[in-house]
DNA sequence: TTTAATTGCGCAATAT
DNA sequence: GATATTGCGCAATTAA
């Protein structure tokens, strides 16, 4: 990246009669002040985006919270009930144990049912 | 927030003879160098952490989706299981009804259960 | 080429 | 008293 900023302090060194040059300083001011504007909001915004971002990350957290609980509680109750007095055949063919194996990552692939009957 | 900012261009007002005010303007000029330094890499942080946000909100919307497949699952193959041939006793008077109704938001309290027997 | 937008830099007022 | 911030203007560069 080239050199930038004033190295001199000379006069109107880019222009002509102080007449032309004072306008063209004076746009460009307004044009300078534009732009720190909007790269001032764009900070903001993205200072703001942070936290909503961190609001959401809360919500998704609270909800997987709640569906592994919930989860949990279904698979206990398989099983306690599986261990008691199962009649296994009533749920056709269900792999009980692989499908209460930690299985977070997997999808509902039915991998779950196998036709042992 | 009172006014900033050069309004007249006088030389040295503030100071004494040039020498002092020399090395006063340049030990300010490091410091607002080193000041805009560090705004600018707060702003690049604050932009990096919305990344970070963005990709843990992926997962954790990830993981949602898949915990409720799963919880999906579950409840299907219970309704599947008790509209059949339910013999309900055996679940020691777990209230179905109650504990498949839409309760993504509920914790895992035993409400679902009531010694109905 | 002309004009607007960006950006490095310095000044001075002000804030800490 | 000294450093840190910040509004503002200048000029060089870049982008339209």
């Amino acid at each position: 990246m080239p050199r930038r900023g004033r190295v001199k302090k000379e006069g109107p060194e880019s222009g002509e009669d102080s007449d032309e040059y004072r306008k063209r300083r004076d746009r460009n001011n307004l044009a300078v002040k534009r732009s720190r504007v909007k790269s001032k909001q764009k900070t903001q915004e993205t200072v703001n985006r942070v936290s909503e971002l961190r609001n959401e990350n809360t919500v998704l957290e609270e909800k997987v919270k709640t569906l592994t609980k919930e989860l949990g509680f279904l698979k206990e109750l398989f099983l306690a009930h599986a261990s008691n007095n199962v009649d296994a055949s009533k749920f056709e063919g269900v792999n009980f144990q692989k499908l209460f194996e930690d299985n977070s990552s997997a999808g509902t692939s039915n991998d779950n049912i196998n036709n042992t009957s």
